[in-house]
DNA sequence: ATGGACCCTTGAT
DNA sequence: ATCAAGGGTCCA
């Protein structure tokens, strides 16, 4: 069948100029694993039930979408935080005081966090670990393709959990997951039942969640954050990964402290909006706009475990 | 509480 | 061809 088609571009009413490069950071930053640059500053990504394509230009965001789904622009509007929910929580961040995090907000000004599905999330940052941002996407396109509703125009939704409860292990593998494979469909055979599992669990506090979220197969401490953060916009939340790890190494003269310091350390230091945070000291130190991370590879002083934890 | 193994892909020697 | 490492987690 040919398809509904694309309506045509449209200006999308954000709160906020947004630049190329930030929208391309949101899109491609390792926030989400479902957008793919299909032209030069041009974007096509499926996000929840919908498919839409963005690109920015002089700060005015436009979009495009299936011409027959009415609630892509309202979905979209949602997903980019048009509101401007952030934008107080971004002035409130230390940055005033903080020239480390002053200079890494300057990388991608007006960069936000994505408000994701909470179960698309927990997929996509399922397969994330010991990944890179491509593999992670070619993974979520091969779910999406062998387990998942069709859209439209050649594009699928990520599969239910209950869709991938029904793949054996042994399918789920051939999508390149690896030992993936067995925490996704752990988790599928957990949420399955309980298709509505995020609405009871958007209830929770936040450290109750966190909990919550690492009871499942697959999911510690950092992927819990990710999931918080990016698909129950819990803006606290602090994922520390390698880059992160390194940035406040190099940046903050923290070398050797580990995970779960650092990640108090940045929600003390960065409070209310330490994830946001969190994803512009990840940009820029991808970027390789960090002090202490341009001079000559990204490569982690070997950790010390002499650091004690204290409470 | 620290050290490895884990599946698989990619990029660097 | 081999090696190392990748937005970690699990189990000794």
């Amino acid at each position: 069948m040919a398809g509904p088609g694309w309506t045509s571009w449209r200006p999308l009413a954000l709160a906020r100029g947004l630049s190329s490069s930030a929208l391309a950071e949101q899109l491609d930053g390792g926030q989400s694993f479902r957008w793919v640059e299909h032209a030069p500053g041009e974007w096509t990504g499926v996000f929840g039930r919908h498919v839409a394509r963005l690109r920015a230009s002089g700060g005015t965001v436009e979009w495009s979408g299936l011409a027959g789904d009415v609630a892509t622009e309202p979905a979209l509007l949602n997903y980019l935080d048009a509101a401007g929910e952030q934008e107080r929580l971004a002035d409130g961040l230390p940055w005033r005081s903080d020239p480390v995090l002053r200079a890494a907000m300057a990388v991608h000004p007006g960069l936000r966090i994505l408000r994701q599905d909470p179960s698309e999330a927990l997929l996509c940052f399922l397969c994330s670990s010991n990944k890179r941002i491509q593999q992670i996407r070619s993974m979520v396109a091969a779910l999406s393709r062998g387990f998942g509703p069709p859209l439209g125009a050649g594009h699928t939704a990520l599969p239910s959990w209950a869709d991938l409860a029904r793949a054996q292990e042994k399918e789920l593998r051939a999508c390149a997951l690896g030992y993936r494979a067995a925490y996704v469909r752990g988790v599928a055979l957990r949420l399955a039942s309980s298709p509505d599992w995020a609405d009871g669990w958007s209830r929770l506090e936040t450290p109750a969640l966190l909990e919550r979220l690492r009871s499942l197969p697959g999911v510690g401490p950092k992927v819990a954050a990710c999931v918080a953060l990016f698909g129950f916009a819990r803006l606290e939340c602090f994922p520390v990964d390698t880059w992160i790890v390194q940035a406040l190494a190099s940046a903050y003269g923290l070398g050797g402290w580990d995970a779960a310091r650092m990640e108090m350390f940045g929600r003390v230091h960065f409070g209310p909006a330490a994830g946001l945070a969190q994803q512009h000291l990840f940009a820029a130190a991808r970027a390789g706009r960090l002090p202490g991370l341009s001079d000559g590879g990204a490569r982690a002083p070997r950790p010390r475990s002499r650091a004690r934890r204290r409470r």
